[in-house]
DNA sequence: TATCCGTGGCT
DNA sequence: TAGCCAAGGAT
């Protein structure tokens, strides 16, 4: 019942054993949604410098979203899913002219936002203003799936449902921040994917999972699926010393961020034919295709590539963007200067070598 | 509901 | 080592 989700011992344990980070420093709204944004998806320990340096360059919601999408994109650069990025500049931009700059202290004002969706709005709204609203991400899926010993994947509308029904419950009127961020703090640290340490739990009289000595068999997972990997053949065009790149488009895969040419190498091509095919598609040129530089795999969600880099250069006629696409000659200094995808940076050293 | 969207740390 | 996992949202 109620007891096992205990609010009282919950928040009596966080008061005590809680983290210091850098956004439980401030009360600023705009502050604490910039750190949830980026906490999405994405460990305490990598967001730490990302967090500290946006807040520096960027001390309010107004300054955010004054400044140029590139500089923005490039601070976010290796933090991964960057639409979350675009998103939030989006949403700074409406803040500022239909909020006054202010971030809106409701859920159903805030909840409209690009990029927030029901956990980020009950966090922010929870955290900032004080609303009791009950937030729900992987570590409350843990923590609640196993305090009820809940079967059946955690995806499942059910499940779903049920923890919803259990947070909602047991949420705290006067601290609904603390409690969600209680939730996720022991989650995080105690009630951990693999080997948590019920000994230090708050909660561990009422768990059904430990009970059962089943702690680890929740949640529940879907079957995964099998990630395919893709060659994919990349040129460095050079050319008077300077070092072809384009930009991705606004939507879809790393958004935004800049690139060496090419794609993937269809069933059947050689590397020089998927490089003849690309470069022709996306510049309206025709390489010639030099030595191999280098390979590097890369883990992306859905799939894993193989990138292979190879000298090039264009004879007749310079390249442009046949996709709308910007595209630039930049030197080896100016590859620091843009916001690249990490597969494209683990390039970096061997292209400098192969340059020297 | 299922898939797409990154990266780094951990075991 | 290879897979798993992390303070999710958009479509």
């Amino acid at each position: 019942m109620t007891d096992i989700l205990d609010a009282g011992l919950l928040l009596s344990w966080y008061d005590t054993h809680k983290r210091i980070l850098p956004w439980r420093q401030t009360r600023d709204p705009y502050r604490i949604w910039l750190s949830e944004v980026m906490l999405q998806q994405t460990q305490v320990a990598t967001v730490i410098p990302y967090y500290n340096r946006f807040t520096d360059a960027f001390p309010d919601a107004t300054a955010l979203a004054d400044a140029q999408d590139d500089r923005v994109l490039k601070m976010w650069e290796g933090l991964g899913y960057y639409n979350r990025c675009h998103n939030l500049l989006k949403a700074m931009r409406k803040v500022r002219d239909e909020h006054g700059g202010r971030v809106p202290d409701t859920p159903e004002a805030f909840s409209g936002l690009p990029g927030v969706g029901p956990y980020t709005c009950a966090a922010v709204q929870s955290i900032a203003f004080g609303h009791s609203l009950a937030a729900v991400d992987g570590n409350v899926n843990r923590v609640v799936t196993r305090l009820f010993a809940l079967d059946g994947v955690v995806t499942s509308a059910g499940v779903k449902r049920a923890i919803q029904d259990a947070v909602d419950s047991a949420v705290s009127e006067t601290r609904p921040g603390d409690f969600n961020q209680a939730m996720m703090e022991l989650g995080a640290t105690v009630c951990t994917p693999r080997r948590p340490d019920c000994s230090r739990c708050p909660l561990r009289s009422g768990c059904k999972a430990r009970a059962l000595g089943r702690q680890e068999a929740f949640p529940v997972k879907g079957a995964k699926k099998a990630v395919p990997l893709y060659p994919v053949a990349l040129a460095v065009v050079v050319k008077d010393g300077k070092i072809l790149v384009q930009k991705r488009p606004a939507k879809g895969h790393l958004a935004g961020m800049w690139e060496f040419p090419g794609g993937r190498v269809l069933t059947g091509e050689t590397h020089e034919d998927a490089l003849g095919r690309c470069l022709m598609d996306e510049l309206g040129v025709v390489p010639a295709v030099g030595k191999l530089v280098g390979s590097v795999t890369h883990a992306y969600s859905h799939f894993r590539v193989q990138l292979y880099l190879y000298l090039a250069e264009v004879g007749g006629g310079s390249p442009t963007s046949k996709k709308g696409q910007p595209v630039d000659w930049i030197t080896t200094e100016d590859l620091n200067r843009l916001a690249f995808p990490t597969a494209n940076r683990k390039l970096f050293p061997l292209l400098v070598e192969a340059l020297g």
